[in-house]
DNA sequence: CATCGAATTGACCTTTAACGTAAGCTTTTA
DNA sequence: TAAAAGCTTACGTTAAAGGTCAATTCGATG
């Protein structure tokens, strides 16, 4: 199979909708190869570098950050690398597995407590007046935990 | 029930370790109050306010922005205000659940693959050399779709 | 009532992310 | 042999959540 460096900055730029400029700067941060040059001559790219800025873009869609991608691409590097390394490693991405788990909670709250506010502000007969248990305000501040921050009826 | 201002800025600060800076930030924000000064007195404080830093501390332990948190408040200052208000909002809040929902799958696609790179890494037995189906490395190129970005056995 | 710590406003500074943009020069290619 | 495309260098941008002066004023206490 032929991978000869072919392409051309703006080549890519074109198949994948991004600036050369973003090109780049993935190449700044290590994420994406251009074959060996000498001097300032133009970049050049192999298929297998048109994948990979494919899979940086896929990565992105994705939510992740580029220096997140960075690191993802930094561990399949090391993938066939020594013991020691891949259990640092391990250890390092667990605890970033830890962080992700918290903000999937904490996000999972915010759509809960979002939702429940859109049903309320739906639910249009509950909002006028105070009619006891059912008052949208009073529950709304029970379910805030802030007494103080809604009126009471009247 | 007496709620007067009696708190300084000062000793919100200390009460929820924040820095008067913060709490000033906040008021600039539109998050927190302080009770009606005429010219530059010194901001004073009641219960009510105390309990709201509270809750604005809490949503951000929550994973809120302020500017989120802010919107929740206007949220709850709009509760019992007409229905056409309460249909935009409603509107407004609908499509920021659309974004969170988003960002909750990308997180969840995000963990996954991080919990897999993890296993991968404590399979020690499964990295060296490329044992054909069982290759980790093959296995990761497989999943990543990205079949140039690690090296086949040998 | 004098003083000194605490508070005030205003203005600019900081950091990170992911590029944008401009300038001036060099390679490539038609 | 030019135009088109690319090169490097380097400063600009936007948003978040305050930090950090600086110069001044409040206000509680001895």
């Amino acid at each position: 199979m032929s991978d000869e460096a072919t392409h051309k900055i703006g080549d890519l730029a074109r198949m994948f909708g991004v600036t050369t400029r973003a090109i780049r700067y993935y190449e700044e941060l290590g994420l994406l190869e251009s074959d060996d040059r000498d001097g300032p001559e133009h970049r050049r790219y192999s298929e297998r570098n048109v994948i990979r800025l494919k899979r940086i873009q896929q990565l992105k869609d994705y939510g992740l950050t580029l220096a997140e991608i960075r690191e993802l691409f930094e561990l399949a590097r090391l993938d066939r690398s020594g013991a020691a390394v891949r259990a640092s490693l391990a250890q390092k991405y667990r605890s970033r597995l830890e962080e992700a788990k918290k903000r999937r909670e904490a996000l999972d709250a915010y759509i809960d407590d979002l939702s429940w506010h859109i049903e309320q502000l739906d639910r249009v007969e509950d909002f006028f007046g105070c009619p006891g248990a059912a008052c949208a305000a009073c529950r709304w501040a029970e379910r805030c935990d802030v007494r103080s921050l809604v009126t009471r009826g009247a």
